[in-house]
DNA sequence: CGCGACCTTGAGTAGGCTCAATGCCGGTGG
DNA sequence: CCACCGGCATTGAGCCTACTCAAGGTCGCG
């Protein structure tokens, strides 16, 4: 874990998460959650840029995203990045430790967060006694592998203009999913356009120009790391394909 | 599933499998052994070229490749393609089906195989009734995430002849893992310089200059639709980084 | 006011793409 | 037995997408 941290202990418990009560996660029964109460041991709060896993080091806890946004990388040796995924509100957290020793990749805050702390053995006792909130974790990996599959697809395959278009629809979509905003066009992620760029596999002068071209023909607005989606059709049209419905999942 | 496929009903009981002989394999207990006994529910066998999985239908079935090597793609609707990645023996397959509906990838086999057959109904009784087995399947869950990232990495940020490179130790590591081969330098998979181009997204054409390239410098050799590492170490400074080192891990 | 973070734009380059043709081999049918 | 065909590898030529290098511009903040 990093600098900019701070732990609050429990704070909301899981019976009254404000996530819950969106439709996007499915019920929980009232045994289910008493349970995953006692799974969490608390919440922590993270500065926007601080860093929640770091490449090659050892993590004890997992997280659940309570609210903020962040991004999972992988840096090579000479310092290039590529973004693998964002992390939004409901998103669990840290679960590849579990593979390997080391984690294999970091994560940073885009903005502030505040996050549900589980300790990783605290999983163990999970899938001996819930098989429903096993078959969930294994379900939410399973999701954000298909996600992964999304991703690679338009970086090997799509050409500039079509994976900016398609990563935009993306984003707009998650991030009104989980009540992020109202209208579902206007996103407010703290995301540079250097994000972007490293999301795509693409270089941050190339992004720009291409950001350009759809911030000239009024498909999307752009102003201080946040953007909007002017005409969601068009930009569907340069996406190529429409993006994945979302399916209602588990909240942990 | 597709058509050249044949149905064998059981025929290797779990306990005699030859796959579990292989140090790369944790050891079963008899009791885990007999429930996956169970769970399976018979055999499969398809001929090379054929398809598993297609995208944008629905499969009761999971599997665990018992022998020979498929892939796993997806298709935009111009026809471009992308290869997610390569199922070896062990490895387990359609999981994802669980999370939508309708699969979202495709998967074909690169030479002809052998399946264990699961429902996946039969799933939700694993996880009711066995613990360890439930986090194994998430444990694999995680670990082919982890190969995902790997591979976004590598189409997003790393050179052509980098991820040349990086993809063929890959695959040769993978390989003598699972004892495909016995130099763990000599690879024998049927596998076209078209595949290499569709899984680390370039063309055809420049993934025949760069592994010419390789070739010419005696890296590796080619020949018809197999290849063969001559020089590990240059073929590693090429890639840059050398691949992640293979883990003990659960079979089904 | 100066600085840092981010966005923008120009100019030149190159890595990778497309189109096109050729060669090689194994299989198939006449 | 041979001609033909299809799948795969190879090579040349020309182009273009995307990259690098380099400046500026804007804005918020100490």
């Amino acid at each position: 874990m990093a600098d900019k941290t701070e732990l609050r202990g429990r704070q909301v418990p899981c019976q009254l998460c404000p996530l819950r009560k969106l439709k996007i996660f499915r019920p929980f029964t009232p045994e289910e959650l008493a349970f995953v109460s006692t799974f969490k041991t608390g919440e922590v709060t993270v500065k926007a840029g601080s860093s929640l896993f770091l490449e090659g080091t050892t993590s004890a806890h997992l997280y659940t995203v309570l609210s903020g946004i962040s991004f999972r990388y992988k840096l090579l040796p000479d310092g290039r990045r590529q973004i693998l995924n964002y992390c939004m509100p409901g998103d669990f957290l840290g679960l590849q430790g579990s593979v390997m020793q080391e984690m294999q990749h970091s994560v940073e805050a885009l903005s502030d967060m505040v996050l549900c702390v589980f300790q990783r053995e605290g999983l163990w006792r999970l899938f001996e006694t819930h098989a429903g909130l096993s078959f969930d974790v294994t379900w939410l990996a399973a999701r954000s592998e298909q996600m992964l599959d999304q991703q690679l697809l338009s970086v090997g395959r799509r050409s500039a203009s079509e994976r900016c278009a398609y990563l935009l629809l993306h984003l707009a979509d998650r991030v009104a999913e989980v009540g992020l905003t109202r209208s579902r066009n206007t996103i407010r992620i703290p995301i540079t356009q250097q994000h972007i760029a490293d999301t795509l596999g693409l270089s941050l002068v190339h992004t720009n120009r291409t950001l350009g071209r759809l911030i000239r023909d009024r498909v999307i607005r752009w102003r201080e790391q946040e953007f909007e989606i002017l005409d969601r059709g068009q930009l569907a049209d340069f996406a190529g394909e429409e993006a994945t419905a979302n399916v209602v999942r588990p909240l942990l």
